[in-house]
RNA sequence: GGCAGGUUGCCCGAGUGGCCAAAGGGAGCGGACUGUAAAUCCGUCGGCUUAGCCUACGAAGGUUCGAAUCCUUCACCUGCCA
């Protein structure tokens, strides 16, 4: 007898706002698979990490039992979700297209499509507005809401307040409210969820769904995920996003994010992207408590996750390359396998003896920083490293001596900003 | 269509002719301390062939020995009026 997935979902501290709990609980435990969807807008080439949260709660319902359907906004994508900050940029419909098709392949990795009662669905809402007329849509969705009560709405009070906001953008709500409204009639769909800033936008399809179909639909969102300094969670320490997409953030690189989650971070967030049962989240948190230098949750939070995200193999990859980076051992102690194993995970580059690199010169090759002023200024403060050994010297050159199994130079920036040089002879 | 105000570096924001690569804050980055943590302290924060030069204060042009600062036109934003 294992736990209600609601149980469950609260006790990770994945619901943030909800309709009738009970109402829901009673809809799960129907004879039929209750049919749940959630959507994810193409406003990038790829899913980032916070997108993870109500997508990893799309799978623990699908594992609970309940039928999934996610959605792939190429229509919301076209139009932009109202945020805080100001008025969108359209992008050309062929860039939402392009990313709503990458989007979609992320999407489908994240659960199961067996055909089976429970088998997920993917869909585009594109499908059902793209011929739709501005007539049809008027005079079928637009006329059931009433600007009253989006006018109240935090997110268009904050805008009006500010700078106003486009027709378009205000739109938004309708476009998504249909979306539910579509997938309640053609697949019986009855839960929406999604992030906490969705809350408006799927309580919207929830009243439209009553009020055309006179049918009681659920809403529940997961809460925006912040870390304890109330940054948003999945900013990169760069303030990049960190992203889904091994081109756009390599695994070794999302493996890193993970490792360094702060102590005051990691149970909360074991519970929110993991898999791992209560009782050993309990464990590791104690743990974390207990004897916080062995950084026991950060290792299975990162584990974890980029098994999840990239796959075992992957895991065993970067694990190992951030061992023997960041190992007690000497580097010059790896042998030749390891070194090119943990090489293959950072970025390199290449660079010829001839021509006489310097630190500058290996500092700026390898992505390190991005300038050569950058670089001197990272030799000035003392944080630039080769194999280790700190470089204090701009005008540094590597030696036969330094080369690691004759062909690499481990760089380093800071404490944990690794990179590979290969270095060839001309 | 009219009138008024606005557009500054990653973000916020000061600057109304030279002392401005541009105050201050935040973020970021490096160091010390540690545990690839937090807090704290220190330093740094446009680029380059770095005692110099180049690019930059919405865009283009102009005045001037000299402009982020003055003038003209354009674009966009906000408010009020029609």
């Amino acid at each position: 007898m294992s736990t209600h997935i609601l149980d469950e979902l609260e006790w990770r501290g994945l619901i943030a706002q909800s309709t009738d709990l009970d109402a829901l609980r009673k809809d799960l435990s129907a004879d039929e698979p209750l049919t749940l969807y959630c959507g994810f807008d193409p406003t990038a080439p790829s899913l980032h990490a916070g997108n993870l949260v109500p997508l990893l709660t799309l799978r623990r319902f699908q594992q609970a039992g309940a039928r999934p359907i996610m959605l792939a906004g190429g229509a919301t994508g076209m139009i932009g979700d109202p945020r805080d900050t100001g008025e969108r940029t359209l992008q050309t419909t062929d860039v939402v297209a392009e990313w709503a098709g990458r989007i979609r392949g992320q999407l489908e990795r994240f659960v199961e499509f067996d055909g089976s009662s429970t088998g997920a669905l993917i869909v585009n809402n594109l499908d059902w507005t793209g011929g739709q007329t501005v007539l049809e849509f008027l005079r079928e969705v637009g006329k059931y809401f009433s600007v009253n009560v989006m006018l109240a709405r935090d997110t268009v009070k904050r805008r009006l307040a500010a700078d106003g906001m486009s027709y378009t953008e205000f739109s938004y709500l309708l476009l998504q409210s249909q979306d539910y409204l579509r997938l309640y009639r053609e697949h019986g769909c009855r839960l929406q969820i999604g992030g906490s800033d969705q809350w408006g936008n799927i309580v919207g399809g929830v009243e439209l769904v009553r009020r055309v179909e006179g049918a009681s639909v659920h809403a529940l969102t997961t809460p925006l995920v912040t870390d304890s300094e109330g940054r948003k969670f999945g900013k990169s320490t760069g303030g990049g996003n960190i992203w889904l997409d091994p081109e756009l953030t390599s695994p070794y690189a999302w493996f890193q994010y993970f490792v360094n989650v702060t102590d005051a971070d990691v149970g909360r967030y074991l519970r929110l992207f993991t898999f791992l049962p209560p009782e050993e989240i309990v464990e590791l948190e104690k743990d974390v408590a207990d004897r916080p230098q062995l950084r026991a949750g950060q290792r299975r939070l990162a584990e974890e996750l980029t098994t999840l995200v990239h796959g075992e193999h992957q895991t065993r990859q970067v694990v190992a390359a951030s061992q023997a980076l960041f190992g007690r051992g000497e580097l010059a102690e790896l042998d030749a396998a390891t070194l090119d194993a943990a090489m293959a995970e950072v970025p390199t580059a290449t660079v010829r003896i001839g021509e006489r690199p310097t630190i500058v010169d290996l500092l700026v090759e390898t992505g390190l920083t991005d300038s050569r002023g950058a670089a001197r200024r990272t030799v000035k403060e003392g944080g630039a490293y080769v194999n280790n050994a700190k470089v204090a010297d701009e005008a540094w050159l590597p030696g036969e001596a330094d080369l690691l199994h004759g062909r690499w130079l481990v760089v380093r920036r800071g404490k944990r900003n690794m990179a590979g040089v290969r270095v060839a002879r001309d």
